[in-house]
RNA sequence: GCCCGAGUGGUGGAAUGGCAGACACAACGGACUUAAAAUCCGUUGACCGCAAGGUCGUGUGGGUUCGAGUCCCACCUCGGGCACCA
């Protein structure tokens, strides 16, 4: 028996799309028609290949890709590679292998990998990050930034990680370590290349709203970026007539019951201000702050530390002295790095104050009751303690408080963001080099006409120790000549983070070739925006923050016509494993239940390290809430799906799925698990399920024996039920898709097959038209079923078929009876009928006569076409 | 601690405030087969009942409504993010 030959039909259409450039979207193209721009998070090209996580996102894009060109969209739908980074680096460190060889066999592998899936990339469009071609443009938007004054240099104390011999940001060090590595990593202060993304704080808030995103991944961004309100107040300092401290706040209603100050270590005028008998104590505390680890900063965070310096300030509204310390928990990277200490009123103040016995007073009272003495009352109230603000609400207090300040001159209305400028280099190769160098220390740009500078051959690729790139070490390439003052000069040996690139591809694929600027503005006026944007959560802060940021300032410098680059975004949810059953064994080979166990594998009560042991599921069974052991239904069953990692095992390989069930299963399975944006387990006997759908699909067409149609396909005109089937599906499809609900899209299409096949009368073009609607989700099988049936052309470019309501009109309908809200029978009845008509075939029921009995009927609830409530009582 | 999101059969999941559990998996029964695989047909939320039918049921407790998985309030659990940002 022939089944379904799956390979044979993938190898085949795979191999015609090619030949014949089906999805290539050519440079001059009709820009009457409407645009459909659909991108994928492009890759990082890693060694390990393709997993079933990356499948999942890129299938959603395809299948929209598929659907909007058969609405006569022109659907730009490319692919690249994000392929600077630190993996091919440390590999040659390891190895030697030069970082573009090792990326250039990971690219040919991933190109490999997703082009077996049958994706509808235009693969004339492809780029690579590392491509000095498309890097040229990296380093010349960087030159835009530096001309415009946003990249500035600063020595500012980074993590350094002595292990990877390199510099971290911030987002690249969990809880105190490497992310990649797991290394230690230190504060040492370097030299580095700093982006001024902080000045457009206020625009990457403002232009959220107008966004088509998820609303959990705006407001993280707005989380990131932080902005507060509130004032900065300068504090005179006793003895010191020509120092002010100044302090930025939230609450300038409070400044009544500050009673005491904090600087950050940093602050300069810590030791400034030091009394001489606290000055060895300060600068001993500055020390030891300044070399803590961000480990020890967090283990640190249980108890707050600090020392007084001995010196006081002068509260503007009431001339009180009150004492400055100088404390970590005070940052010196936000606001001014001081603060008035209101410990009254400020859970953190408050823990700082009640540790060093300083005085705490109450200035704002809760509007109702009376607030808790044992904690900080944070939130809004009535002013009270505070002089001109007294009962006033904290809103009013803020405000005139603040007008107070200004007309003193000791304080303004002020705007503070969490967000930080971006730390831009980083000390390794395999990156952007940066287009600058320096004469006589004075950073230079490098003329955009001698763009792009390339990345010299090195004889090693270790750091070199010094905190400097390997790049410090190629003399040759290091030493140039400035060719303004013919004095000698040297390279900058930083080179760009791995952001760089991904900050604009999206440009560059409308224009990817182009030479002489990095987008043609045409082209870009066109294609622009990014109509759906999919890709993980991970990159909900980072990715998405920076690229609109460029994008704000490329728009500034009219390189780009929108503000906003992604107009909506979708994030895929992660595909877990396989659910395992996990049962827990102590050292003696006893069974220990699961609610015994912590979360690294250990006995909560002796703290003894288990062993787990796979069970499958028909050796478990559901009990209450959770699992027990089928053998002792007293030992619970951890019943868990864990992310996918080679640790642990239950990595998928799409290559196997695609081998044992085929591209088109992959595909469709993928879509099928359940909504897009959700986790979810993976599952092989749902592969399975799929396939076997598309077996269903085959040989509701194909004899499997024969290979030739079968019998049941005929050219006779579709009954009025084949075309209501027929026109459901369509509008169930087609409105699914443009919602992106891919798996109930799939389910009504096996309702059809379940039905159709039952069919012994199969009209031909109702089976076109269904293949039409399976295309976008398994377009190689559908291909070949629509030339099978004898259709012209390849179907990627047939029109999406339209519903035709009047297939869905029903003369006889089912409406169901509740009495008082219960269902009790359905009726059938003319679609048209009328609600006393309705009522009493209801009543004729007997199951409704029954719930009558001996009551009244007092209203009757009547939806046309849709239900109806008899309330009795 | 704070901010999001989610809790529905044995499992993945489906339901514009209107028949909860579509579709699929698993399980069970049957057909085909010497047998198995594949395929096809059927049953499948729990409980009571020979059946007709009934009772209960969407994390927990309240509320709004003729009617709540869906809306409101409080709580519990899980997942994600942030975490001394003044």
């Amino acid at each position: 028996m022939a089944k379904y030959p799956f390979s044979d039909i993938e190898a085949k259409w795979q191999a015609y799309w090619d030949e014949h450039q089906c999805f290539r979207t050519p440079d001059e193209i009709d820009t009457s028609k409407p645009k459909y721009y659909v991108l994928d998070m492009f890759p990082y090209p890693s060694g390990a290949g393709l997993h079933v996580g990356h499948p999942e996102g890129y299938t959603a894009t395809d299948i929209l890709a598929r659907y909007k060109r058969m609405k006569g969209f022109n659907v730009l739908h490319p692919m690249g590679w994000d392929a600077f980074g630190l993996p091919a680096e440390q590999y040659a460190v390891k190895t030697g292998t030069h970082p573009r060889e090792t990326t250039a066999t990971n690219i040919n592998r991933f190109r490999e990998q997703l082009k077996a899936i049958g994706f509808s990339y235009d693969w004339q469009r492809e780029v690579s990050t590392t491509d000095p071609d498309y890097f040229r443009w990296t380093q010349w938007i960087f030159l835009q930034l530096y001309r415009k004054g946003l990249a500035y240099q600063a020595e500012i104390p980074v993590n350094w990680c002595p292990e990877l011999g390199t510099v971290l940001a911030n987002e690249e060090v969990i809880d105190g370590k490497s992310e990649v590595g797991g290394h230690p990593v230190v504060r040492k202060p370097m030299r580095q290349w700093v982006l001024k993304i902080t000045d457009y704080a206020e625009r990457l808030l403002q232009d959220l709203d107008g966004l088509d995103w998820p609303d959990s991944i705006k407001e993280m961004q707005r989380n990131w970026i932080g902005r507060s309100e509130g004032a900065e107040v300068d504090f005179a300092v006793q003895g010191h007539p020509d120092k002010t401290i100044r302090v930025f706040t939230t609450r300038p209603d409070t400044l009544f019951g500050a009673t005491y100050m904090v600087l950050a270590p940093e602050h300069p005028l810590a030791v400034d201000l030091a009394s001489p008998e606290q000055k060895d104590a300060v600068l001993a505390y500055r020390e030891s702050a300044l070399r803590k680890s961000e480990l020890e900063r967090t283990e640190l965070q249980k108890k707050k530390t600090g020392v007084p310096t001995g010196g006081y300030a002068i509260n503007p509204v009431n001339g009180e002295a009150i004492p400055v310390w100088v404390a970590d928990y005070v940052l010196w990277g936000y606001g001014t790095g001081a603060i008035m200490a209101v410990p009254a009123h400020d859970d953190r103040d408050f823990e700082f104050a009640t540790q060093f016995q300083l005085p705490i007073t109450t200035v704002v009272a809760p509007v109702e009751g009376s607030a808790d003495p044992g904690v900080a009352f944070i939130g809004e109230g009535l002013a009270v303690n505070s002089g001109l603000i007294d009962g006033l609400p904290t809103a009013e207090a803020k405000q005139k408080i603040t007008e107070w300040l200004a007309s003193q001159g000791k304080g303004q209305a002020k705007v503070n963001y969490k967000l930080r400028d971006w730390l831009f280099s980083r000390q390794r190769y395999w990156g952007e080099p940066f287009p600058i160098y320096f004469v006589d220390g004075e950073a230079r740009p490098v003329p955009e006409e001698q763009l792009p500078l390339t990345l010299p051959d090195v004889e090693s690729y270790k750091p070199s120790g010094t905190g400097e790139s390997p790049l410090s070490t190629v003399e040759h390439w290091l030493h140039i000549t400035d060719p303004v003052t013919g004095k000698p000069a040297v390279r900058e040996t930083n080179t760009m983070p791995q952001w760089a690139g991904s900050c604009w591809y999206f440009l560059r694929f409308i224009d990817p070739k182009n030479d002489t600027c990095l987008v043609d503005p045409g082209k870009e006026k066109y294609w622009m925006p990014v109509d759906l944007y999919v890709g993980g959560a991970e990159h909900a802060v980072l990715h998405l923050l920076y690229a609109r940021f460029w994008h704000k300032v490329l728009y500034d410098i009219g390189v780009v016509s929108t503000v906003e680059p992604f107009q909506r975004l979708v994030n895929q949810g992660m595909i877990l494993g396989e659910i395992e059953y996990t049962l827990f064994r102590d050292g003696n080979g006893h069974a220990v239940s699961a609610d015994l166990v912590d979360g690294e594998g250990n006995h909560k009560q002796t703290g003894m390290a288990l062993t787990a042991e796979k069970l499958t599921d028909a050796e478990v069974e559901k009990r209450g809430e959770g699992f027990v052991w089928k053998q002792d239904g007293a030992i619970r069953i951890a019943a868990r799906a864990h992310k996918m990692s080679k640790s642990r095992g239950n990595v998928i390989n799409p290559d196997v799925v695609i081998e044992q069930y085929g591209a088109d299963s992959l595909r469709l399975y993928e879509m099928f698990m359940g909504p897009l944006e959700q986790v979810k387990p993976w599952s092989m006997r749902g592969v399975e399920g799929v396939y076997r759908f598309l077996g269903r699909v085959w040989r509701m067409i194909v004899d499997e024996d024969t290979e030739q149609l079968v019998a049941a396909v005929v050219d006779t005109e579709p009954s009025p039920e084949q075309n209501k089937r027929l026109h459901q599906t369509i509008r169930k499809v087609t409105e699914d898709i443009e919602a992106l609900r891919f798996n109930t899209a799939i389910s009504a299409m096996m309702e059809f097959v379940n039905e159709a096949t039952r069919w012994t009368e199969r009209p031909r073009k109702v089976l076109s038209t269904f293949v039409s609607l399976l295309h976008p989700f398994a377009p190689h099988i559908a291909e070949e079923l629509w030339q099978r049936l004898g259709n012209d052309g390849n179907l990627s470019s047939h029109p999406w078929p339209d519903y035709d309501p009047a297939c869905l009109v029903e003369a006889v309908i089912k409406i169901p009876v509740q009495v008082n809200g219960k269902t009790r029978g359905v009726i059938e009845t003319d679609a048209e009928a009328g609600q006393e008509a309705v009522v009493e075939a209801a009543l004729s029921l007997a199951t409704v006569q029954a719930q009558l009995e001996g009551k009244t009927l007092r209203k009757v609830i009547f939806i046309p076409g849709k239900m109806l409530n008899l309330v009795v009582g």
